[in-house]
DNA sequence: TATTGTTATACTCTATAACTATA
DNA sequence: TATAGTTATAGAGTATAACAATA
């Protein structure tokens, strides 16, 4: 029963009642979760956030959107924004086009690059969704989804 | 049948296969949490985060503890622990002592103010959770912290 | 007048690198 | 040499306030 060497015993910390608090517990699995969508985009090279990733989605799937609207849909101020999609820009993934109807507007659009740079996020997500969820069966993925988005939806209405 | 004025429909926006990562479902209900921490505190006239509040019981629970110690704990680098406890300190909630065994060491602990703000907070505290549980069974929240626990050790082991 | 996008500014969280005191 | 805490610095995310162009 020797131990090994153990240069120092971390001793855990006592926690006390944050692993009984959901908030505490929802807060480090997203944050394991972010990581590790980082890990698995570094490993294939790429640098994209979760942020904008879903960004990328959005734009795709309603091309011409305004810059208020996607700011709405992303819960951020649109002076947040204006970064966001200046990077996005320089990386020749998306464009900022002049609205024909309203010329306060810009109708934003993924470009060829960026419809490809998409596709292949996509494909990285879905295998970092098969990492964070391989310990959990297909019925436990619906079950944590449907109580997270019960939670999304009763801390939002106040 | 006739609808209320309704100046702009915002129509909703296609999210296309967001909705059913996990990722991103985790990612919304840990912003929309948050929001209700920070409005739970604002409420109470208190301004305070999770963060802060994590870091608070943990020095409270294991009392001179070392800065490294706890910047382990919270998975954040020495050097960004500083200026969080230099704010802390700032409020007259925690103290760093000399280590008596080590002088390289600070021994962290709370203040007898912070011991009670710390109370005042935890109070708080089980309002926001009540609030962001609210459509949840006491089995339910049980099942969400065991599945997000799970989430959290697949995501971390790579 | 109201809305959209932008800029200026500020604050927090995060990190790396280099410095110092101590072990 | 190695470790602990600090500082300098930088990047990203967040916001508010004010401005110009347009509606």
């Amino acid at each position: 029963m020797s131990r090994p060497p153990a240069k120092q015993r971390p001793a855990p910390l006592d926690r006390g009642l944050l692993p009984s608090l959901l908030g505490y517990v929802l807060r480090r699995a997203q944050s394991a979760v972010f990581d590790d969508f980082a890990a698995t985009f570094a490993a294939a090279g790429e640098a994209t956030t979760p942020g904008e990733f879903g960004l990328l989605v959005l734009v795709d799937r309603n091309a011409g959107l305004s810059q208020m609207t996607l700011a709405r849909a992303l819960g951020i101020d649109r002076s947040t924004l204006v970064p966001i999609l200046d990077r996005l820009q320089g990386r020749g993934l998306l464009v900022r086009r002049r609205s024909p109807t309203d010329g306060r507007t810009h109708a934003l659009a993924l470009t060829p690059q960026g419809a490809k740079a998409l596709a292949r996020y996509a494909r990285l997500v879905r295998r970092h969704e098969q990492r964070i969820a391989a310990r959990l069966s297909a019925a436990e993925i619906r079950t944590l989804i449907d109580l997270l988005e019960r939670v999304h939806r009763g801390a939002r209405s106040r």
